[in-house]
DNA sequence: CCATATCGGTTTATTATATGAACCAATGGT
DNA sequence: ACCATTGGTTCATATAATAAACCGATATGG
């Protein structure tokens, strides 16, 4: 692997769950040298990737990206669209409503929003990484990818997050294809226990899958009229923002 | 220099005015070989820091950046909070507000906020980079900046971007301390022509300068009551955001 | 319609850079 | 007082980065 890799991939340690880590701990969750770790993890501080913090000296991730992300959004303005469609549908159906991007390969939670209306909602995590074979969110986005990356996925074994997870790769399949057909997808506890989940893809720059739009209720509260109210919804919102981005379904259930 | 700086350098290259750069052009402007530009690109995509988009395969910031954007949003809020202070001060003071990030010994725009109140108004630009001497902001910053800091900046020739840019190292020392002393940093055309603006800083994490608030207002438009309250209302905004950070004025100007 | 320039991308011998075991100094818990 | 752990550093070795030349494709212009 190139050094470049390798610095960028010790970004990847850093989530919503472990924001801060040791030199120490870097090393041994990427398997590198401690030497290796220092003179990288420098190199990115070098230019903000990451700060130190605390007498302690833990890394985080540091100021820089957000010029980044900035001049990102200026461009392709994916985040704070979502953010406003994903707050006014949390509102409109009453449960917990999330955008996902996928970059790489992986799907990670873009930003969320929870409603008032009930006293229980399903909860998130920021920039979680989302497994595509355990959500509806990543079902949704894997329908419309290339063929590499489906078989990417689909080769590898899958997490049994739950005793509801689907793992075998060919019923995943049929899956993806009923989810081309509907135009929505749906994970009934496949990633946490007493999560339901309804997910439709948004296209941007032509018809290039860049992530989805999800709703999440705890199952008891899925009725009937709670699951088509789910289903439209997603499916029009997810339309709008598509729109908004420039995209558009593709006919064929396959995108370059 | 390391490998992992000169791909990470290339990010920089990156603007508003030039969001998308091309290959040639990118070893062009970094002076680096296309062979190595090439790889380093290509690193930095396979972590989706860029992308390549359209026929003529042009690089620009990926999807990547957004996941680590939102991980340090959730660790420290500065953008999310100025976004909100920036949008109601604007509407108060009825001129372009901004909060800026400082990040590895440079200043750029987080945030800004337009006013409708007048048909003419100061206009901003997405993730600029702004001069600390030439800037009401980055004189702000730089007043409570260490003074290796401060030394690094003014030893180097400083850019005289109007005819009204203060360059005389000295007399930007004078400035600094006169600062300190009032609690805000004013900048008549120093950065660009006819615009007068006024800026306090905002810490976090301590005594640690973080960025800084500004108001630019166009300088036919700043009366004596104007002034005075874009000046008032600048440091008391700041405050209230230095608050929330969890940060604090140093009782000296020099912090560690 | 052909000649030329420029583009993104690739190859390969050369060379500079990254690596990691061992080593400090400092801190903290037992 | 001791051991374990931390962040950080050193330097001989080995590996990975580099740059000139090259390729095919596309666009430009006479």
């Amino acid at each position: 692997m190139g050094t470049t890799s390798k610095a960028l991939s010790l970004l990847r340690l850093f989530s919503s769950s472990q924001p801060e880590i040791g030199l120490t701990e870097l090393s041994r969750q990427s398997g590198m040298n401690k030497a290796t770790v220092y003179r990288l993890m420098s190199d990115l501080a070098e230019h903000g990737f990451v700060e130190q913090v605390g007498a302690d000296r833990m890394y985080r991730i540091g100021p820089g990206v957000m010029r980044l992300a900035v001049l990102r959004e200026a461009t392709v303005p994916l985040r704070s669209i979502a953010k406003e469609h994903v707050r006014s549908l949390a509102e409109e159906i009453g449960e917990t409503t999330q955008v996902s991007q996928v970059s790489c390969g992986e799907l990670s939670t873009l930003t969320y929003a929870y409603s008032a209306k009930h006293g229980t909602r399903v909860t998130m995590e920021d920039a979680e990484r989302l497994p595509f074979h355990a959500t509806s969110s990543g079902l949704a986005v894997l329908t419309y990818s290339n063929a590499a990356l489906v078989d990417a996925i689909l080769s590898k074994p899958l997490d049994k997050r739950t005793p509801h997870t689907i793992v075998d790769p060919l019923q995943i399949r049929g899956e993806l294809k009923r989810i081309s057909e509907r135009g929505y997808a749906e994970s009934v506890s496949g990633f946490e226990q007493d999560v339901h989940s309804v997910a439709a893809p948004i296209f941007a720059g032509g018809v290039t899958v860049c992530g989805a739009l999800a709703i999440a209720a705890p199952v008891g509260r899925v009725n009937g009229a709670l699951r088509s109210r789910m289903i439209a919804a997603v499916q029009d919102r997810a339309r709008m923002i598509t729109d908004i981005m420039g995209g558009a379904m593709p006919v064929s259930p396959d995108s370059a």
